[in-house]
DNA sequence: CTGATTTGGTAAATCGTGTTACCACTCTTT
DNA sequence: AAAGAGTGGTAACACGATTTACCAAATCAG
């Protein structure tokens, strides 16, 4: 409630002092008297510099929006996770929005954007939601970074490490003698759906291996998407004893459709997984997986957003941690 | 870019009726042809109002803050998503903050929240960050609802029917036929641990059976507690064959630990848990639990800051949709 | 023709900061 | 004594929108 003006009157001195003494300015000569008094002015008048002000001024708010799909899967968990304790870090706060609330509708968040009134915007997903704040973000030139999913916009792209991953996934299975091995795939036509699939088909390659379309159905990143997948993997392809999926939680899924339709896992055939998450150990079998630097992303983007870069057509690949496998219970030597 | 004085002056008036026509104002007469001028040039220039100038003249910032303990724990990812909604809803936006960040250091959210540039702040759990959050909403008058766990601050607590869907598990157990329960707790001294515990002493007396200590663990929400706690229940009370477990993320660890004793789900044990997600579905056993209203207190939380009513020691329990028991697989008759 | 009312607006004062440019005064130096 | 170099600040103008109070011209009643 106590504003500058009134700190400055209490101390008997200009705002200005007040101001520069408060945020640092190295240019200020002041006596060492008048300081101490305006900092116990400061302090007694509980004094808090207004927000929206500061922000006018400056023309900064130091708020940075995170678009993502849906907080409730846990892949995209940890990618709002990693985006706030970083934003945090950068002494800025996030502002978080779901995809379902977006598409549709006025729409404070978008508003938001479209007014520039943020910093920065990081979009996960590809949808209506993303598209509807894209368009936005790119009229008023705000800082955007996609994760995963690349368009034409000016903006930067932070991508995963996904074809090695789906690479080091295919060739767990491989070394433990699996040769007909299936790839249960997220949403067809992105990215780095292409780039799992591609690691998938070239470890095969590499081995001399078969990776034929009939042993890849692209399904999506959730339950259900994952165990209606599987079922349809194993109508078309039954012949496959290993299977490489592309998203843990889809995962999760395919291990329930393989249940329904009583095939044993990992005794008839062994599943790993893209992606890894607390609750992946405790389904039963236990998810084996290859864990992505998920919550890394999630603070690149903001680091990116809050540094100076120059954003537009940059990429990056997050390889640090490097993907590696959580070995537990759902893959197991091929039999024969 | 463009400024409300760049758009009156292109259109020939002054910037008070464009923001007067802008902002609906009944009182403004003005002629038909200047309005559609006027229009016409808002569209032209893309115009957007600043959003820093207008919270600094309106004293209000549609930005509400949620700090959760943990958006990766399944349970608070939905009251998040509960919240977001209605945010949306309600043409705000939604800043999420998560405890690791705000306990320590310097931190933007906790900065807007104690400068009073937030219209509102809703607390999740007990711990460090939250007093912290709460200490500065205290002293800028924060309108602030906590989630079910209560403080001497003057603001609203929102709570679930947590003493009745406890019971609601207690009986569905009772009614196949067990009479040794445990409950393996959240954790102790928390308003909404105790109320649960408290149907299920109630509902074992009511049924005229004993509820001792001995068959009570207090542990905690998250895998690896109820992980641990289960067995100190099982060492505690050898002779139970059904649990109440309060938090279902922690019966999924209490799953575990129970396989990890080699005891039989739900051949040897039953469990039951308070909350639903839907990988509660895709554990083995599948989870059964009492399903309480997650999402509809995240969005109470935002209705009651965005509303006008007088929060100071308001409390509403979320009490529809009313607790139901989600039957899957982890609860079977009492043998003998 | 005069007074009242309606029409169609405007001028100016906030809201609370940050910052540039400038200034009065004291002290030193030669 | 005059010039120069610190010392310790200040005045005033943005930043962009909202809103109150006011007003000139046109119309209308009688």
């Amino acid at each position: 409630m106590a504003t500058l003006k009134e700190v400055a009157k209490a101390a008997g001195v200009s705002t200005a002092v007040v101001s520069r003494l408060l945020s640092g300015d190295k240019t200020l000569r002041v006596g060492a008297a008048t300081r101490e008094r305006i900092l116990r002015i400061v302090e007694a008048l509980d004094y808090t510099p207004n927000v929206a002000a500061q922000s006018l001024r400056l023309a900064r708010s130091r708020l940075i929006a995170l678009i993502v799909h849906n907080v409730s899967n846990p892949v995209y968990a940890e990618i709002v996770s990693g985006a706030e304790a970083a934003a945090a870090g950068r002494d800025s706060a996030l502002l978080l929005g779901e995809a379902a609330s977006l598409e549709t509708g006025s729409n404070r968040l978008i508003d938001l954007i479209g007014a520039g009134a943020i910093d920065g915007l990081v979009l996960q997903g590809a949808g209506a939601a993303t598209d509807r704040a894209l368009a936005k973000a790119v009229r008023k030139r705000v800082r955007t970074v996609m994760l995963q999913v690349e368009t034409d916009a000016d903006g930067a792209l932070i991508s995963l490490p996904d074809q090695d991953a789906a690479a080091i996934a295919t060739d767990h299975l491989l070394a433990l003698g699996h040769e007909r091995i299936g790839c249960l795939a997220t949403a067809p036509g992105l990215r780095f759906s292409l780039a799992r699939v591609a690691g998938w088909r070239s470890e095969m390659a590499r081995h001399g291996l078969e990776a034929p379309d009939s042993r890849l159905v692209w399904a999506g990143s959730d339950l259900a998407l994952g165990r209606g997948g599987v079922k349809r993997l194993i109508d078309q392809a039954p012949e496959i004893t290993g299977i490489v999926v592309c998203n843990a939680v889809a995962a999760i899924g395919a291990l329930a459709g393989l249940g329904d339709l009583e095939i044993d896992v990992p005794g008839e055939v062994s599943v790993i997984a893209l992606h890894d998450f607390p609750l992946a150990d405790y389904v039963t079998p236990a998810l084996t997986t290859v864990r992505m630097p998920l919550a890394e992303m999630g603070a690149a983007a903001v680091n990116l957003i809050c540094g100076d870069a120059d954003l537009a057509k940059h990429h990056v690949t997050i390889d640090r941690p490097a993907p590696r496998i959580i070995l537990r219970r759902s893959t197991a030597r091929a039999r024969g």
